[in-house]
DNA sequence: CATGAATGAGAGTTCATTCAT
DNA sequence: TATGAATGAACTCTCATTCAT
């Protein structure tokens, strides 16, 4: 009860400092990025904010911690009403909401341009941890469906194969191809992926 | 007759810096490379590491230079005996060449997880359109054995879903996960992806 | 109220860097200024000079800034009370006003000797824009004694002719001449360019 | 007899690297010169640079003195035939013969840029000892023309007044006066400097 | 807790000069 | 003598981090 305020003022600055964060990141890159400017930014004095983030990393792992957990929010919310359905129709609906998340937001598509730097930040790994997990559950739900081999082999390629994908469709300034021709593209992929059981094939064949 | 060895001496110690530059890379990561650690390492000046290289800039580009052109040496020697041969055998063949050209190399390694920074390089660029020209010219060849809608999404979709998940592969210390099982995984996802014509769907089936 | 103590900092800071800049510009001459043995004379690191001045450049600007406007304090001190004196006497106090300014400073004599390279500068523009402009009111003050023919080539003539006379006489380590006659001579000079009408000359010569 | 086309090769290479020098003093300016870019343009290697001159401030001052050699040359030209002949004709005629001299020679201009800064070397003090002593000769042969007190003085004041407006305004990259402007406003300075005797002003004004 | 002035190791780069060939 | 590859001290400037106030 004392320290209820206390807190509430750290989170206040914590949230303010990620702010300008992740405002500087995507203005000048994450390369470019300082923690004087970041803040100058925020309006805060730099030992303030040394107060709340050991270093520069911390910082940026916390933004990213941030960001990732709106991400799995996002998946989450379009994957749930749609976990008996066909797994196009599942994938197609969680890219989408990804590509929506992502496209609008600079800092974002600046993060993702260094994604394989940074994805030895434990965020990410959980993050991943995440869509592994989901994907696995999926599957198992719909185990007599598809036929699958070597499941771990399987979910790395495909996560990362749409992952990695995403993340170069996004981080790039402007591409020749059209957003819904890359999730359609995608949507293939991962469908075929996942081979349907020759009784499935069957079905759709009829 | 007269400047062979001047030239010969230039090379030297073009590949000599090259090389120096390479260990720094494994050694301390591309973030951390610094001119004067290269020369140091190379047992050579820094005024003589700025005679060859304008900028540091330009010594890892000559690096990529030198790892891309042997990459695409194997992916060529690789590819070349087996135009003719079915999907799944070639880029069998191709990941496994690119597998064992990079698994042993820490700095190719380190290079690969910069892959998203990196391919604003030239030298990326030009690895990449020699990549897509040689999946076009592939399916080309067997155009009427795979039916593809949209090729350019689809090439994007392959070259990338390949491309960063070897390098996520590649890049890290270790896996779980063995390297044919990823290859045979990758194989799977190519092969799904140009999906077969009904007519040879049923020769296959046949 | 606040902002006080502040303020007094960064100026007492800048003060004491263009003091060791002055000091080293003497010492050490315009040509071999380093920033980092400015810092170390300041007895400051390098970090904090670059705190307060953007760089270099910016240093040696603030440094002539601070000396211009100090001759120009001199300058207009000296001739205020003689605005309607003759020309030999007003010019006489002005340039014996800048000599015992400029004599004992070795900085300012130091400055003097690359006055070419440095009239570039904004500072040096302005001070000679003050300069001409002075020069001009006074003979506009007295416009029906002395017959000028071509106002602006005899401004650029006599500011010049004697800046640079002034300039080349203070920058040497030792002269043949003594000051009064360098004075003396200067003032005939600038006396004779300035010929009186013949009105005047008559009165001078009744 | 067996030395002398050993020492024309060397004058020859002096020759080209003085030459080579003033190109990239005019190209690139003082302060941007190196040895080594001398060399190349001289199409020489930097070995040889050193085997004739000692060190980059022997290479420039060789160049000064070349370039005061010629000037010099010119002034005799211009006085010689003038010896006899008033003050203010042999100003001009002087004056004019230096004004053609550098006006089209972005090298001497550069040069006049840094005077004050050169003005240490041997061969400026040389030049002006010369031209002190041309001024000197002539007013002794008009000695009951003009009436002089403090000759060193004068000579001080005339020399350095003449000399760097002249350096000023040809150093400038454009002004808004005409050559014949400044000249003329300079000439009426050395004519006024030099006051004729009461007798020869009777004369004139007769 | 907040502040922000101060720090200083270390980055990339230049260029006059040397010396083995 | 001519060469030019090699040298390395010295330069300007950055920025993550600390700590006295």
């Amino acid at each position: 009860m004392r320290k209820q305020p206390k807190q509430h003022r750290a989170n206040q600055m914590i949230a303010l400092l990620l702010e300008a964060t992740a405002l500087e990141i995507a203005d000048r890159g994450l390369d470019r990025l300082t923690t004087n400017h970041v803040a100058q930014r925020a309006g805060v004095s730099i030992g303030s904010l040394y107060q709340y983030f050991a270093n520069k990393e911390m910082l940026v792992d916390a933004l990213l911690m941030q960001k990732a957990e709106r991400l799995m929010g996002v998946v989450h919310e379009r994957l749930h009403p749609l976990l008996g359905g066909d797994i196009a129709t599942v994938t197609r609906a969680v890219l989408l909401g990804i590509f929506e998340q992502v496209a609008g937001d600079p800092t974002q598509r600046e993060l993702l341009r260094h994604w394989q730097r940074l994805n030895a930040a434990p965020v990410f790994q959980t993050l991943e941890r995440q869509m592994t997990e989901l994907c696995r559950q999926y599957l198992m739900r719909h185990v007599d469906e598809y036929r699958i081999e070597n499941l771990p082999a399987l979910l790395f390629v495909l996560i990362n194969a749409v992952q990695y994908t995403t993340a170069r469709y996004l981080g790039e300034e402007r591409s020749l191809l059209g957003r819904d021709e890359v999730i359609e593209a995608l949507v293939r992929m991962v469908e075929a992926l996942c081979q349907p059981t020759a009784q499935q094939a069957a079905k759709r064949g009829g």
